[in-house]
DNA sequence: GGATTCAGGACTAGAAAAGTCGTATATTTG
DNA sequence: CAAATATACGACTTTTCTAGTCCTGAATCC
């Protein structure tokens, strides 16, 4: 929520304070958030009195998967379905489902790249790209609002 | 894994015993997910002393969502992201990101459903379906074993 | 210089998950 | 029938993760 809305602030700085204020929530944890995705240079922060984040990345290239990998790091159904992770496992060479797992472990990936901050910013404007994603799913949905 | 242990023997009636040895994972740690397989009818449970469990559900129509629904219950990106699960967040009302986190969790869900149990036992004989759905994930994959 | 803001480590509390234990019940076999 | 073997399942413990807080410090603006 907070990247979504410092990107439909489309250049201004923006205070975690207002952020937090904003979602009614505390802003030490809206702090952590921002402060990791300033550490993968999503964000830029600016001290100082009138200070804040702004965006630093193109919310049309800057995916949920992005976002969620910095914040709460990477996700994984199990640890060897990363990349190397094939002897991490505790039951490396008992397992036999590690290749099915990896499959769905990537095509989740692509989901949560499938979604762009812009996607959740603008989303008047992003009806075209929206419908032809959605045809996996198996259901045409041709509304894009909150 | 125990899913697909008892669907690659086809049949054949296997005790919690014979798969916890088999993976090298704790009795009861087994018998408690396959005792909620049971409950959803995936599985049937025969009991006394050359007792087991035994497919119930054919492993072509048996996804991984139902099974980790069964194990784990029903997994979601936030609370309100379910079925009429508008009011159930705490951040009911202020929260603006609902709907795109409502159709990725759609797609994830897709995801989920797209991997059969028969899929996971018996790779060779699905190889043209699997092809058809990775191309949803932009990459086409050609093989599948473990 | 004082107010405001970010930076970031340390810490706490609570929830969830992994895993265990014990007891009851059903079934087969000798 | 009795012993052996299996499931059924609630209760319990332990561990791990996450949400959220607290505090100190540094940068910037007015």
């Amino acid at each position: 929520m907070a990247v979504q809305y410092i990107a439909s602030c489309d250049g201004r700085v923006v205070s975690a304070k207002e952020i937090a204020e904003k979602y009614a929530i505390s802003f030490e944890f809206v702090s952590k958030a921002l402060q990791a995705l300033m550490r993968r240079k999503f964000i830029a922060s600016q001290q100082g009195a009138t200070g804040g984040y702004i965006m630093l990345r193109d919310p049309k290239t800057l995916s949920v998967a992005e976002i969620l990998e910095a914040v709460e790091g990477k996700q994984r159904l199990v640890e060897c379905c990363g990349e190397g992770g094939a002897g991490a496992c505790s039951m490396h060479g008992r397992c036999s489902i590690r290749t099915p797992l990896a499959i769905i472990q990537r095509r989740l990936d692509a989901v949560l790249q499938s979604m762009t901050v812009a996607q959740m910013a603008f989303p008047d404007e992003n009806i075209e790209q929206y419908v032809v994603i959605s045809q996996f799913t198996g259901s045409f949905e041709t509304s894009f609002s909150n």
